[in-house]
DNA sequence: AGCCTATATCGAAAGCTGTCAATATGTGAG
DNA sequence: CTCACATATTGACAGCTTTCGATATAGGCT
């Protein structure tokens, strides 16, 4: 029972795949697809509590405010993350199941 | 030897994502964030062979020839897929290893 | 209430991207 | 060499996205 994965992922397939199945999936990697939400996404994973606020993203990323605020949304609304209000402060954290499910999608199935 | 992979990933970190990592990365999802290239994707591996050449591509994707040429420059240049003279015929294939690295680029390697 | 801070929304400008028609390139056949 | 076919490139246009400044909303404090 002892087993060692030297590759994170089974063989690539992507099978039949539907012009709306296509368009929700290219939704997914085409919110991925921006290096500001990439570092967000890195930023607030590597938190210690695992969870972050807009004010503590707006400097490393060299951003103004509203754009962090907007990718927020961008990385909330497709699932990325989850929000939680404490007083005026808003905490972000990310949802590793949407990345594991989308890093799924796009290979095989292989134990179906 | 008969494994059961209830998940295809460890979990997601993504620690100490640099701005130029960060781009790096941002551009291949870039490349999957279209529907027509996720379907140039899947079409081409779901070839009994494994490879397809463009005019096999055009029609089921519904569009121009040169669109479909774009689209499959994008995906050869980010190393999406390998291309192969046969004639007049280009063969394209799908390069299972460059998805395979970028879904575990989004995960931890658990076992390092 | 009034003020301060944190976050969200709006509107606009600049840049990027997907798409096509037209054209060019390249390959094999006769 | 010329023709026919398959693919690639070019140039242009429409639509989307990223970004910002300005403004709005919301919560806590005095």
């Amino acid at each position: 029972m002892s087993i060692t994965l030297t590759t994170c992922c089974p063989p690539l397939v992507l099978q039949h795949l539907s012009p709306v199945e296509a368009e929700q999936l290219a939704a997914m990697f085409r919110v991925l697809g921006d290096p500001s939400r990439l570092q967000l996404l890195s930023l607030i994973a590597s938190q210690p509590t695992g969870a972050a606020c807009v004010c503590e993203l707006i400097e490393p990323l060299g951003l103004s405010q509203p754009t962090v605020s907007h990718h927020l949304k961008v990385l909330f609304e497709a699932g990325f993350l989850t929000k939680e209000r404490r007083g005026t402060w808003m905490y972000y954290r990310v949802v590793a199941q949407t990345v594991q499910s989308l890093c799924a999608t796009l290979t095989t199935p292989a134990n179906e």
